[in-house]
DNA sequence: CTGTTAGCGCGTTCAC
DNA sequence: GTGAACGCGCTAACAG
């Protein structure tokens, strides 16, 4: 019968009249420790009896690990590359008995508290989300700079720097335009015009850029390139288009239809990344996907592998794939 | 010069030549003590210079509660009114010096495993975030009672339930419904039908047709109601329609579309949600927005309130508001 | 009034 | 299989 105080394991020992040390062999199912079947027995019992918990906090504070990541993020909720990311991460942290605290953080540049998660012991590891380099939110190396310091195990997802000894998982920016341009290449276009923010420069846009570029040059096919405030009237005379993300393509589509151009009978397009809305456009949008739920289940892997035993730094850029709807 | 290892409370005692208590004393600027200057300087300057961060765990042994707030939650991540909500979580909670452990749940019916993160003190209660009923994905009835059995302090969100001594922040689905009908009366519209999925028999359903029955009847004006398969067919001689969700009201526009309607010269249209993809529809539709994010807070600060002091249960259900953009 | 000692909280682990 | 130290910080009771 419960009592309104939790038991601790020393209600199980009393009760399974064994020593605590018993019960905390048993319950751990050590292979160290040989314990006879029958006191084996009495001790599940007991536990299942007073439907015993062990206190987590008091198990971490001598095994020196929470079992819980700590996930940083500066994007907004409600990106799908994002909600994909936090997918893979639960599902592979949840499998792996880990538990996450979530930390959203709001552009505070340079606010690095989250370490002390980690250094008052609520947290073993840190997944490190970066906001897109052009939104200009954080200064992602001074971040990575401060975790290193304070020696928190960590890995940095979306990352746009390149600090030594530090795990990436990275989106293949300049393989998502490729792709994307390959396609529209493949279906027999000729005139493929890249339409983004062409005065920005950052790492992102210039490797989706370049992917556009390769795709291109590898079929010796002419380049052409529309910046965002061009539009509607560069879409004269164009067949094909390929964008940085669904919102330009969003402004392509309007763009189009403004000018009576049919999608996808006179102009072809397709968006370098998929947004939760990208089908809902009118007509639903053909895009390249990044594939963030596997990012946030690689990440998890490789952060728990820092934390099973030094491992060496990794690179990952998972390929993009394909999501053909109805605008090419 | 800080080692490898982290400072303890001992170090700081040690080094600023003082006990222990005295550490804790003045770290937590406890008022009962009174501890002068002199020393309490000292030991602010020892902690500072170790870099000393008292170990959550430690202190939450000894003080009953961890300070983290569990979120679970049966929602998919990229609808919007779950990532409101969860905007809401993050920002009350952080506000009050507590943390989100985030448990995200997938249909598992009867699955109530994460009572163990309250029991083996993980987290201090729990924002229990309720899926559509009409997902039929929980038995909400059961988790409750089995949260009020294990005596784990919890709100829950989006509720459609009603058990006693139990706090809800709930939708308000009936009000979306007669905000937006109101609106097209207000506009002069007097056909006004209300399109959803009818045969469907769920509190949430039956609120939502509910708002725009009174709403019609209010004004005198005739109730006239449609299965979303009835499009296209039903749309013939309508000028306005409701929705109940934003989904609902893409088929309506996909429908009107097809039959050459023109939205929203011939054809009103608004839903009574909002979806991350509401606003690029074609036209951008005009909605009803549940205030999810103030939900969320609210939802935090009822827990809090029942962590500290026994509160009275609450049923709250917040006004929505209008979101018109292009269909009406 | 300032500071100390002692012990708690809970589970793990090593020596016996 | 047991006893006891240990990990880390908080706090009640006590001494200067």
């Amino acid at each position: 019968m419960p009592q309104g105080k939790k038991a601790t394991i020393k209600d199980v020992a009393r009760e399974a009249k064994v020593s605590i040390s018993v019960v905390s062999y048993v319950l751990n199912s050590s292979t160290e420790k040989s314990i006879s079947p029958a006191t084996r027995d009495r001790v599940m019992e007991a536990a299942k009896r007073l439907q015993y918990v062990p206190n987590r906090a008091a198990s971490g504070m001598r095994r020196k690990h929470s079992m819980v990541i700590g996930v940083v993020s500066y994007w907004e909720l409600d990106v799908l590359v994002f909600t994909d990311m936090m997918k893979g991460i639960t599902r592979k942290s949840s499998a792996a008995n880990y538990r996450i605290l979530f930390c959203h953080r709001e552009s505070k540049q340079d606010d690095v508290s989250y370490l002390q998660y980690c250094q008052d012991g609520s947290i073993d590891g840190i997944v490190f989300i970066a906001p897109y380099e052009s939104l200009g939110l954080i200064d992602e190396a001074f971040h990575i700079r401060q975790m290193k310091e304070a020696k928190v195990p960590f890995v940095v997802l979306n990352g746009s720097t390149h600090e030594d000894g530090v795990s990436y998982i990275n989106v293949d920016y300049c393989g998502s335009t490729y792709l994307a341009t390959s396609y529209l290449i493949g279906k027999g276009h000729k005139d493929i015009a890249y339409v983004a923010p062409l005065e920005l420069h950052y790492t992102e846009l210039e490797r989706r850029l370049q992917g556009y570029q390769d795709a291109m040059s590898n079929s010796r096919l002419p380049v052409r390139c529309h910046d965002v405030k061009e539009l509607p009237d560069c879409l004269h005379g164009l067949k094909a288009v390929v964008t940085n993300k669904s919102d330009t393509a969003h402004s392509v589509l309007q763009a189009a239809h403004k000018l009576g151009i049919d999608v996808p009978r006179e102009l072809a397009v397709i968006a370098a990344n998929t947004e939760a809305y990208s089908s809902y456009l009118f007509p639903p949008l053909s895009t390249v996907r990044i594939p963030a739920e596997r990012m946030g289940e690689l990440a998890v892997e490789t952060l728990l592998e820092q934390l099973t035993g030094a491992a060496e730094p990794k690179l990952i850029m998972p390929p993009c794939a394909l999501e053909i709807r109805q605008t090419c």
